[in-house]
RNA sequence: GCUGAUGUGGCUCAAUGGCAGAGCAUCUCACUCGUAAUGAGAAGGUUGUGGGUUCGAUUCCCACCAUCAGCUCCA
């Protein structure tokens, strides 16, 4: 990387550099306007800064204006940031004399050995590590756009105060904060929510809170996806079982989710006798396996369920269908020999690459290890985490490491899919376990003849249904590719005349297996096809008296791109091919 | 769950301490029309729920519910 590259703002540490100093200026105008504003912990992150403040009063949005006029004026003022350090006892008192009690703390809390480093700047100075700019005359002050307050809590525990977060971003350029503010606007144009109603996918209803509802252009939707899942799935050697939604205490206590998880599990009692709806799959496939005695020779052996599961996630996190209390996760069991692992891993790793690349999602994957909360030994943890490794390192594949954040059961790799506007969700997953199949004694019969242990993963592609379906929507921002839209097809009657014409059409094209409807509403063919348009339709077929005459349709593409007319047949092929590409045979 | 904001016909949004309005959607009628909105009319609301203040509350106050932005958590 040449020299001068280093301070382009494609860098992404001078990027993170920059937007800390503008964190500092944040606060720098905080206390110049609210004296009396104790100040906590002020970062860069991914997408710009924020500072954390704890104030009288709870910040509200009208008052950010202020704070980023206040935040020119220092960019104007072009001080320079000075760093100096001082030992523990007198950086403690230095903090102590300002009055900020966040930064007496965290100085305490710093190691024993750490360098206390703090940054000036004019008449402010904060407890820093750095690095910063030289200046605050380095940030353009108008392309600073303070974009949310909200709460936080101290050191993100639920049990410290809270705090008020300001979240702000900046660019070197007017042009590039107006352009990303522009893409957030788009992304909002995208929200799932708003276009599930629109386009009449799903509803949430105060009924029901966290737990959806299909609409029939949904729920098309959720069947086409799921009968590409089966496919898929079928290719690879699943085969699909389906497990009791609601099943006994006991089992739980057995598998350690009552341990782990009761707080998120709903309960109820019959026949005086505890139950639990499922929260996972799991359990229930332990029993379908333990069911009957097995052979080496069956393994692997890949089970798959597509699993209702409900989960008492806290009202404050619910959001559309990315956070529900009830979906369904596309579930899978592998039993297998610890022989089989590896194979099995990349195995799954390439059916998840077949199915994101149909849907045109990349993705990177994240290695989540032992948490602080698990079962089994430490030798076993790592023993199954190299595995892990190993398997994608011989794929070529990249991976991080996300420290703590396993199941309780088992290490994971996660697959986080970036949609098309580079926003990255956690869908799949793929969890080694060696811990059920002990709990469960799962045993299989060796090619010895002895009794052995089988290890077995969980995985999810999708991961929930529900969520995929959100993530996709936004990703086509409601133009599903013409294999998953809800209505392939829309004929168009120029008038009634047309009418019986286009319910041939409309038939002919059903019994092909398209998904097609009619609008033979009185109404002028431009407002028709607006329509379709608006609701995204891929081929709208418009006919009248001329396509009756010479027996045509005459197509359009939902892009405003006119095909012209053509033969039914025609048009019958043109739609097969385009979605053919994107199902399994 | 926590902090803040919000809640008005199916949808998007007005308005007001004194009879709650518009556009779209719905229904009816007319028009029969060739690639992004034809016109006219009708119907549709206990203003999230429950209390309180008031002569009068949709408006002000309280509680609850839900939603939104985050925190925490997570598929």
């Amino acid at each position: 990387m040449s020299e001068e590259n280093l301070y382009t703002f494609e860098n992404e540490g001078y990027r993170k550099t920059y937007w800390h100093t503008c964190s500092h200026v944040l606060a720098q105008a905080m206390k110049r306007l609210h004296p009396e504003v104790k100040l906590a912990i002020g970062p860069s992150i991914d997408n710009g800064f924020y500072y954390d403040f704890d104030t009288p009063e709870p910040f509200t949005e009208g008052q950010l204006e202020e704070l980023e006029a206040e935040m020119r004026k220092i960019c104007k003022e072009k001080l320079k940031l000075e760093r100096f350090e001082l030992p523990r006892a007198e950086a403690i008192a230095f903090m102590e004399e300002k009055g900020e009690p966040f930064k007496v703390e965290l100085i305490h809390d710093l190691p024993e050995d750490a360098v206390i480093s703090f940054y000036k700047q004019g008449e402010f100075t904060d407890l820093c590590a750095g690095p910063h700019l030289d200046s605050t005359g380095r940030i353009k002050g108008n392309a600073i756009k303070l974009t949310a307050c909200n709460a936080a809590y101290w050191r993100g525990d639920s049990s410290r105060e809270t705090l008020q977060r300001i979240y702000g971003i900046a660019f070197p350029k007017k042009d590039e904060l107006d352009e990303y503010l522009a893409k957030i606007e788009e992304a909002k144009k995208r929200d799932h929510r708003r276009l599930g109603k629109e386009l009449g996918l799903f509803m949430l209803r105060d009924e029901g809170p966290g737990f959806p509802f299909f609409l029939p252009k949904g729920m098309t939707l959720k069947n086409t996806l799921l009968d590409y899942w089966r496919k898929v799935h079928k290719k690879y050697g699943y085969v699909e079982i389906s497990t009791p939604i609601m099943l006994d205490r006991q089992l739980w206590e057995r598998s350690g989710h009552w341990d782990h998880y009761k707080n998120n599990m709903y309960t109820t009692v019959i026949d005086e006798v505890d139950f639990a709806v499922k929260p996972m799959n799991c359990p229930g496939g332990m029993l379908v396996y333990a069911s009957e005695p097995h052979s080496y020779r069956e393994l692997p052996l890949r089970v798959g369920e597509i699993g209702l599961v409900h989960r008492h996630e806290l009202s404050g996190a619910l959001h559309g269908l990315f956070r529900v209390r009830c979906f369904n996760q596309d579930d899978a069991h592998v039993f297998m020999t610890r022989e089989q692992m590896q194979d099995v891993i990349q195995e799954t790793v390439r059916l998840f690459d077949e199915v994101y690349s149909t849907f045109g999602l990349s993705y990177t994957i994240e290695l989540s290890t032992m948490p602080e909360d698990h079962i089994g030994t430490v030798e076993e943890w790592e023993r199954n985490q190299d595995i892990l490794k190993a398997a994608i390192t011989a794929m070529g594949k990249d991976f991080v490491i996300n420290e703590g954040d396993g199941a309780f059961y088992g290490p994971k790799l996660d697959f986080h899919l970036a949609d098309s506007l580079g926003r990255t969700w956690q869908c799949g997953t793929i969890q080694l376990d060696s811990q059920l199949p002990e709990r469960f004694e799962l045993e299989y019969t060796g090619e010895d003849g002895q009794k052995h242990r089988p290890v077995m993963i969980h995985r999810v592609v999708l991961g929930s249904i529900e969520r995929f379906i959100g993530v996709i929507t936004e990703h086509f921002a409601g133009a599903f590719p013409a294999w998953l839209a809800p209505v392939q097809v829309k004929v168009l009657p120029v008038t009634d005349r047309a009418e019986g014409y286009a319910e041939t059409v409309s038939a002919q094209l059903d019994a092909l297996g398209f998904r097609v409807e009619v609008d033979g509403r009185n109404e002028k063919i431009g407002k028709k096809i607006r329509e379709a348009t608006l609701e995204k339709v891929p081929y709208m077929l418009v006919v009248g008296d001329r396509d009756i005459e010479n027996g045509t349709v005459s197509v359009r593409h939902r892009s405003g791109e006119d095909l012209g007319a053509m033969s039914l047949d025609q048009f019958a092929a043109l739609l097969g091919d385009e979605v053919k590409e994107m199902t399994i045979k």
